[in-house]
RNA sequence: CGGGAUGUAGCUCAGCUCGGUAGAGUACUCGUCUGGGGGACGAGUGGUCGCAGGUUCAAAUCCUGUCAUCCCGACCA
């Protein structure tokens, strides 16, 4: 058992942010709202960045930057997307500090060094790229641009917490123009699909794909595509998002290219994004009550050996077959720790690695030796088996695909078991207020009937699932008419 | 921005009611024994009690102000 670790069944919420701190991944900043990702945190960011980052690039995509910084006057270019963001922001007003003439020992501000125009520090790009674009784009020949980048943005939030919801975060924005308006549906529906493949295959994390309502719509987009996971305590995590934005951004910032035809039209635009948020859906995905728990794919080392001895003489011993499997697996494209610090003892480490959630753990004593033979134990069952030398190379790999199958099984059967149909007002609010979890009912279609079911449940429309199946039925609200059912959940 | 709470050792906190030598657990350092699930014993390091005023012979403790953080709401990837 970790120690300290509450459980998830005595506080979820308490739970979490214990584990992300217990597990190394991260921890608050001196910036309020802000945090520090550690290094282990960090390594499984880096992961996920690079498979996403090799996914985009197959689809023919291009890495690119842009400025921190969006000049106020262009950020309020676009209305929608403004008035939107206009509440959440950090603006910079001045350029310069200088020494406080009643303490020689502090900084103030320098008045004389205000700007003429405030700037904004990016809560999401559009504004600065559609502006860069409209001098990138004059003709069809110029379409399509198929831009991502890596940044960090800044949301000020009223009240954060690691990874979820924090006022700084990293992130990726995809952000591409086209010449039509179907090719940029596409897109979108492009990237919705790499987001759910990457979810399902890398995180182990099985997503619904489907459409936001109007009210829930990135502010500026003509349809929000998403990815929508549930949690082990039935609320919903939107897990990323893919904005078909039509002709709004061109029409803002006066983008136009020539077509074949020779006439003037506006671009076509999408944009879409996952954030470090992804950590916290991970960590909520599989984690259990001993601590982290990682798909194989995304673990920043797969394989962790501790040796268990007595007397340096042992160690040495030890240690040289301990080098021999690391590099044997290493060979098959396994990464794998080797743990010889004497500074902790073996239990000590086996806890450490639960708490950090490395797949599989192999143990060596002299008793192993002897018997041409390890322990292996399991981070997903933490079951233990003892595996001869011989099988290794076969039973590793094997193993960790095991791991990321049963992850990504036992995820969906959570989701199954905690996917309800509710026909009835009654049925809605009695699984709302109950285990919660999706809740599959028709809906109306109208944003009053969205908003009271709100302010009365707290839960909110997930999502338009792209797979709802065309059935009639009555407003689980108002009775009024509905052609197909839509997911309700209370949200992260 | 409304409601509630908290600032004392790296961390978690006690001490404050009733003013009088700055405490515990943990972590850290050293030593010995240990080593197949967070070891034992011994010794040691570590503090401007958030900050600024005030009352007092004397303030972590009482008073005033201030800053910050956390929790619950409204907002949100």
């Amino acid at each position: 058992m970790a120690k300290n670790l509450t459980t998830r069944a005595e506080d979820y919420s308490k739970w979490y942010n214990e584990l992300v701190v217990k597990a190394d991944l991260a921890e608050n900043s001196g910036v309020r709202g802000c945090m520090v990702i550690k290094p282990y945190g960090y390594a499984i960011w880096e992961k996920i960045q690079a498979q996403l980052d090799k996914m985009f690039k197959e689809t023919g995509h291009e890495n690119a930057y842009f400025p921190l910084f969006v000049p106020k006057s262009l950020f309020e270019a676009e209305e929608k997307n403004a008035e939107g963001f206009a509440k959440e922001c950090a603006v910079v007003t001045h350029y310069r500090l200088k020494t406080d003439p009643d303490d020689s020992t502090k900084l103030v501000v320098d008045p004389d060094a205000k700007l003429e125009e405030e700037l904004i520090v990016r809560p999401t790009s559009e504004a600065i790229i559609w502006n860069t674009y409209k001098g990138w784009i004059q003709s069809y020949r110029d379409l399509p641009i198929l831009i991502n980048q890596w940044a960090n943005v800044v949301r000020w939030e009223m009240r954060t917490r690691l990874f979820l919801r924090t006022a700084e975060f990293l992130w990726q924005e995809g952000h591409t123009a086209h010449s039509t308006r179907s090719e940029a549906i596409q897109e979108s529906e492009l990237m919705l699909k790499v987001y759910a493949e990457f979810a399902e295959k890398f995180m182990a994390m099985p997503v619904i794909q489907g459409i936001k309502t109007e009210s829930e719509r990135f502010a500026g987009a003509v349809e929000t595509y998403c990815i929508e996971a549930l949690m082990q305590d039935g609320k919903a995590l939107q897990a990323g998002t893919s904005h078909f934005l039509g002709q709004n951004f061109a029409k803002a910032f006066d983008v136009k290219f020539a077509t074949k035809e020779g006439k003037k039209e506006h671009v076509w635009a999408t944009s879409w994004g996952v954030s470090t948020r992804l950590m916290g859906a991970l960590i909520m995905t599989h984690s259990d009550d001993n601590g982290l728990v990682l798909p194989p794919h995304l673990a920043p080392y797969q394989v962790v050996i501790v040796p268990i001895y007595k007397g340096q003489e042992q160690l040495d011993l030890i240690s040289e077959k301990a080098f021999e499997i690391k590099s044997e697996l290493e060979n098959l494209g396994v990464s794998v720790k080797f743990d010889n610090r004497d500074t902790h003892k073996p239990g000590w480490k086996f806890n450490e690695y639960e708490l950090k959630g490395v797949p599989l753990r192999i143990a060596i004593g002299p008793r192993d030796l002897a018997n041409n033979t390890i322990e292996l134990a399991r981070r997903d069952t933490l079951e233990k088996s003892i595996v001869n030398l011989d099988d290794l190379a076969e039973a590793i790999p094997k193993t960790l695909k095991d791991i990321q199958e049963n992850l990504f099984n036992r995820a969906a059967d959570h989701r199954t078991k905690n996917t309800n149909k509710a026909d009835t007002w009654e049925e809605f609010k009695e699984i709302i207020n109950g285990d919660g979890g999706f809740v599959e009912a028709h809906w109306d279609g109208s944003a009053e009937t969205e908003e009271k079911i709100k302010q009365e449940t707290k839960a909110t429309i997930r999502c338009i699932p792209l797979d709802a199946i065309e059935e009639a039925g009555v407003c689980v609200y108002s009775g009024n008419p509905s052609n197909k059912r839509v997911i309700f959940a209370k949200a992260y």
